[in-house]
DNA sequence: ATAGTTTATGCACACGTGTGCATTAGCCGT
DNA sequence: ACGGCTAATGCACACGTGTGCATAAACTAT
């Protein structure tokens, strides 16, 4: 049942050579002449030779394997990044290994130690929960590192970050909103990814600041929860209408699209006509905020250039070329469940 | 730059044994005393030892990982295969090597040699493309294989499949349009996948056949394309709306969740009440299905089930127990979309 | 006390590949 | 013809780990 595969020695034999020529004429050294070279290269074709990527590997002291920690596997906007970064890793003779962290840091240090354990060449960590012990931990290991969607200062210079702003896309919404006349505006969070509620909650603040719409804690509903599922986000927005509409608000900009599309099944229910009785805005621009009804205003993210950009970072680490980080800004789709605020 | 890892030969002169004994303790091994089996693994602790796993691999001709092809990284159908699969593959202590094939069979067969190469011991191919003289190919690399939605016999017995009965699905949803009082219903398919397109086909044949419904040709529309893309999907559901209504159906069967919304699209932008004067089925149940306007009435596939199952499976064959092949029955979801044919 | 047995450890090889260095063969110039 | 140089190849070691076998040490039984 064992497979057997063939090795250079069983190419070395029939052609009656050693090893170590096989070896430099695979590799097409021109410290082989031409004729042999090409006999033997002729030959490993004829036998079915496939390179052992893993004596390889042992011997350079690389993988050519990066490995890829992800909040969730299923979750249509990190599904995008890890197109994007799987076509990059492709091109540059890359592979990627795939774990799922599920938004847990310990999970998420497992998770890394494996990689660690298999010598990945480089890590990327989508919307990393590292927090202050572990960075020591995760600085210690000494692999390159770039962060997808979440930013961390490194003294040992191989943590790197792409991100998209998160500040300015919840200011690019707010800001619509309060072109379109809404004075009164809600903001619906989620407090399993404090990083970036923190920073769109800042959005939404400096929005109204420059407007000079005086900020209120009412209007800012914010649902605990540690899965960052989408049922968990639908779930959060469903139940968040009442305590947003308690506070008079005639606009939400909320956490995502998943929160916004729980707000518009819990208007429907409630007949509570979008745009027309509430403007709703969401956030990452999945394939989803197309296709509900009304189709969703949404700040959309770069995602798959989130994770191409990470991957060439990455790349201009294992180059031993200066790592930079990179701050993407996110743009505002313009769709129906905005509207301008209704007169009176 | 280079990192240095510490070896067991470095804790072996740490601790004035060989590296033999070192391994051996590792392992917990018997043969080593107990006091120094605890003295040493203390001090690989205090090292910071990581085990190796490509030396590992290299000795013991496996690696634990399994290489997963998928047509499309960021579909949500795939999406929710992926997931089981590495959920089951953790657990396994396996990890998961991912790789696109973009539905095409030169692609596909690029990645699974790469995956040979890397000495995966297992793979896992989600939606095979694999033809005659490719499956050639395939028997004769020698590495366990897994099919996902999609079957093929072996002649090596190294072949296996996981999938879900499409006939079996196409039947029920058209029954449920059938006993809703529809007798002018019509199939929109898609020509990318070849063989599921083909089963729903028949399954929707055999239920109108059961039926005493006559078939007609003219309403079967059937989409070319070679991504195998949602845009692709929501195009053809769009640009098909027009022949199927020319042949006065009033209810359509869905190809997947995609040209099903594509259908809703083109309803909406034509003024066409859904399900008032057409009755839509979608196929998948993505979540999506869930939340667009009216929810889609669709046939579920156990989808995180296969792929969860499809590890299993693998697991099986490396455990050399004998694989078994499994044909999953998929779920009718009763949602908004499909209503009773209204009478007149 | 000695032979036999058990227990604990090290030696040496294997896995498959890459590469510095030595060696051999072939060639050129005087 | 002979020394020096280049071209082509092999030897031997390295990468880090696992394991069969030999060996040494300690213990048991007579």
């Amino acid at each position: 049942m064992r497979r057997q595969e063939i090795s250079i020695e069983d190419i070395a034999r029939a052609a009656g050579v050693s090893h170590s020529t096989v070896s430099r004429a695979l590799r097409d050294s021109t410290l082989i002449s031409v004729n042999v070279r090409e006999r033997i290269q002729r030959l490993a074709r004829e036998m079915g030779y496939t390179p052992n990527a893993i004596a390889q590997s042992l011997q350079t002291r690389q993988t050519s394997m990066i490995g890829l920690v992800v909040t969730s596997i299923s979750d249509p906007f990190w599904g995008d990044v890890m197109k994007g970064v799987e076509e990059v890793a492709r091109e540059s003779g890359f592979s990627v290994i795939l774990s799922a962290s599920h938004n847990d840091p310990d999970q998420e240090m497992m998770v890394i130690e494996t990689f660690r354990r298999r010598r990945v060449d480089g890590i990327l960590v989508a919307a990393s929960r590292i927090t202050g012990n572990y960075k020591a931990r995760l600085d210690h290991i000494r692999i390159p590192t770039v962060l997808i969607n979440s930013q961390a200062e490194s003294e040992a210079g191989l943590l790197h970050w792409v991100s998209v702003d998160d500040r300015k896309g919840a200011q690019l919404a707010v800001e619509h909103l309060l072109r379109l006349g809404h004075r009164s505006i809600g903001y619906l969070g989620i407090s399993s990814r404090p990083r970036s509620n923190q920073q769109r909650l800042l959005g939404y603040q400096s929005a109204l600041a420059a407007a000079g719409v005086p900020f209120y804690e009412a209007r800012v509903v914010i649902t605990s929860g540690d899965e960052a599922s989408h049922e968990e986000d639908v779930a959060a927005g469903q139940a968040s209408l009442p305590r947003l509409l308690g506070a008079g608000v005639t606009a939400v900009f909320c956490y995502n699209d998943m929160t916004a599309v729980g707000v518009l099944m819990a208007c429907r229910e409630q007949g509570i006509a979008v745009p027309g009785e509430l403007s709703v805005t969401g956030y990452d621009d999945i394939r989803m905020a197309s296709y509900v009804t009304p189709p969703l205003t949404t700040v959309q993210q770069p995602k798959v250039q989130l994770g191409s950009l990470a991957t060439l970072v990455m790349m201009d680490l294992l180059n031993s070329r200066p790592g930079r980080n990179h701050l993407l800004t996110p743009t505002l789709m313009l769709r129906a469940s905005a509207a301008p605020l209704a007169s009176g």
